[in-house]
DNA sequence: CGCTTGATGTCCT
DNA sequence: GGACATCAAGCGA
């Protein structure tokens, strides 16, 4: 990196700090979009634009892991915010979430998908050099296989000084460009079924199911 | 200790 | 549109 001259405007990436975590899990989500989530993976940056995001809130919600109260496994959705919570689906593949609400109160948000930016190459051989292109980080089983994230990064802070995943503040996305749905994949009552706590960047071809 | 089950993705027809 | 890979957590026995 150049030393700056005398007055020359430096726009380091900013890392989101544990303020940001302290907002309510639908307001974090929403402003996820467009963040760029940064795993570093043998001394490289391998990062991409969050384009899909789902909210899990409160035993409550039939949807979410915390739904049968507090166990080993979702310990850490009842932390505190600004943590990931990782865990294996299906045998074989991880899920990122991202901690939030005080601590003792289980919620947190699902990465669902990126617009892959840095790294490109090293997370195409990750996934495997035979899958296209546009599946490399479209889906939450894809993402995690893309930047390496698995169970070791399971409860890790995402603020931490020098930590190996983080979120850097990008412009906002605006409103008209926010879509919302129902979430994909999940089971439970109607009110889990149909909640619209999935948001995605409209029109972005980086992102799973449909617009 | 054995049985069930996923907040998924891939491959096949 | 459907089969299935693959495993740890969770739970009942």
């Amino acid at each position: 990196m150049s030393i700056p001259h005398k007055g020359e405007k430096v726009n380091l990436p900013t890392k989101l700090l544990a303020d940001f975590y302290t907002n309510d899990t639908l307001t974090i989500a929403r402003q996820l979009l467009g963040q760029h989530l940064v795993r570093l993976y043998q001394g490289q940056r391998l990062s991409g634009r969050i384009t899909e995001v789902e909210a899990y809130i409160g035993e409550e919600d039939q949807a979410c892991h915390a739904s049968c109260g507090l166990t080993a496994r979702n310990a850490p959705m009842y932390g505190r915010p600004g943590y990931t919570y990782v865990y294996l689906i299906y045998g074989m593949y991880h899920c990122l979430n991202i901690v939030t609400e005080p601590d003792g109160y289980p919620a947190a948000v699902l990465i669902r998908a990126l617009e892959p930016l840095e790294g490109i190459a090293q997370m195409q051989a990750l996934r495997g050099p035979q899958h296209p292109r546009r599946n490399l980080t479209r889906g939450p089983g894809r993402l995690c296989q893309a930047l390496a994230i698995d169970r070791t990064l399971n409860h890790i802070d995402l603020c931490a000084e020098e930590g190996l995943l983080w979120l850097e503040a990008t412009p906002p996305v605006p409103d008209n460009r926010v879509g919302r749905s129902p979430r994909i994949g999940v089971r439970g009552d109607t009110a889990a079924l149909t909640v619209p706590w999935r948001f995605y960047i409209r029109d972005s071809p980086w992102i799973s199911g449909k617009s």
